[in-house]
DNA sequence: CGCAACCTTGCCGTTTACGTGAAAGTACGG
DNA sequence: CCGTACTTTCACGTAAACGGCAAGGTTGCG
C-alpha cells in the first residue's frame, strides 16, 4: 500500500534531518520558528514538526541571509515578509480577472522586488568599496613588484 | 604660542569627538580598544584618550566592516591583524636592501591582499547570487505586465 | 511490548556587543 | 577658584541568537 509513490507531497523530514540538510542544529530551526520565520509544513501523530521541501528551502534561504549576507533574523523577517505580501498579491492576482486590477497587483509585486533588490545592492556596494580600496593597494604592490624587473626603486 | 599648526600632528579629538566624527558611541569605541581592535594615538595629561586622523579613519573602517558587512569583531580582528602583518612587512622591506628579500616580501604583503579580497569577493558572490534570483523573478514579473500590452495573457 | 533514539516544551546559561549608571578625576570658560 | 561638562575605570544590565539540560512523550525496529 502507498507504494506507488506517485501523488505523494515528496518526503517529509523530521527537524533533525531538515537541519543538517541546511547546516543547521534543530535548536536554530526551532527558534526561528518561534521568532516567526517558518512553520513546518505539519506535525506529526505526536506532534513531531515535518518539514517539506519547500521548509527546506525557506531554511536555505534564511541561513544564506544570516551566515553569507550577515542580516540579523528582523530584518531577514523583513524580506520574508515582502515574499509573503507578494504571494498575498499572488492570490488576489488569481482571484481577479480585471485587467487594470492585475496590472497593479503585478506592478506592486514588481516594486517589492526592487526593494529587495536594492537591499541587497547597497551591501554589496559597500563591500563592493572595499574591496576596490584593496586591489588599489594591491595594484601598488604589484607595480612595486614588477620594477625590480626594471631595476628600478624609489 | 603653539599658534603656528604647521607642523602639527594634525588635531587630536577626545573620545566623544571621535566617535561622533564616525557615528559611534564613546562607549564602542572604548570596547573596540578592549577587544584589541585600535588604540587612542594618545592620553592627555589626564589620561583623556585622544584620537588622531588615522585613528578616525580605523573605526571608520571598523563601523564599516560591522554595518555595511556585517562582520562580527572577531573576523574585523582578523582584517585588521592582516593589516597590521603588512605593515610590519613594510617595516622589514626598509630595513633590508636586498633586492631578493624585498621581492619576497612584497610578494607576502600581496598575498595578504588578496587574502582580504577573496574574504570580501565571497560575501559580495553569495549576495549577488540572491541578487541574481530575485532579478529573475522579477524579469518574470516583468514579462507578464508588458503581455497585458500586446493583450495576451495565460 | 520493550527500549533506544528522537522529539516535545520549559527554562536557565552563554556569548557578543554594547547600554547604563556610579564614583571620582579632568578641562576650562567666567 | 568654581561650576559644569566631559572623561576615567568598574561593574552590572540587556538584547540577540542560540546551547544545553530536564522531564516526559513518540517512533519504530526486533
Amino acid at each position: 500500500m502507498t507504494e506507488t509513490k506517485e501523488l505523494g507531497a515528496a518526503r517529509l523530514l523530521r527537524i533533525q534531518e531538515a537541519a543538517a540538510e541546511v547546516g543547521l542544529t534543530p535548536r536554530s530551526v526551532r527558534y526561528y520558528e518561534e521568532f516567526g520565520l517558518l512553520r513546518p509544513a505539519a506535525r506529526s501523530e505526536g506532534d513531531y514538526r515535518l518539514y517539506d521541501e519547500t521548509d527546506v528551502e525557506r531554511l536555505r534561504f534564511i541561513k544564506g541571509l544570516r551566515d553569507d549576507a550577515g542580516f540579523s533574523l528582523a530584518e531577514i523577517a523583513q524580506l520574508l515578509e515582502d515574499e509573503a505580501a507578494r504571494e498575498r498579491l499572488h492570490a488576489a492576482y488569481h482571484a481577479t480577472t480585471d485587467p487594470t486590477e492585475r496590472q497593479r497587483i503585478l506592478r506592486e509585486r514588481l516594486a517589492s522586488y526592487e526593494r529587495q533588490i536594492e537591499t541587497l545592492r547597497r551591501k554589496i556596494g559597500r563591500l563592493q568599496t572595499m574591496v576596490d580600496e584593496t586591489e588599489a593597494r594591491r595594484a601598488h604592490t604589484v607595480a612595486k613588484i614588477a620594477d625590480f624587473g626594471s631595476g628600478e626603486q624609489l
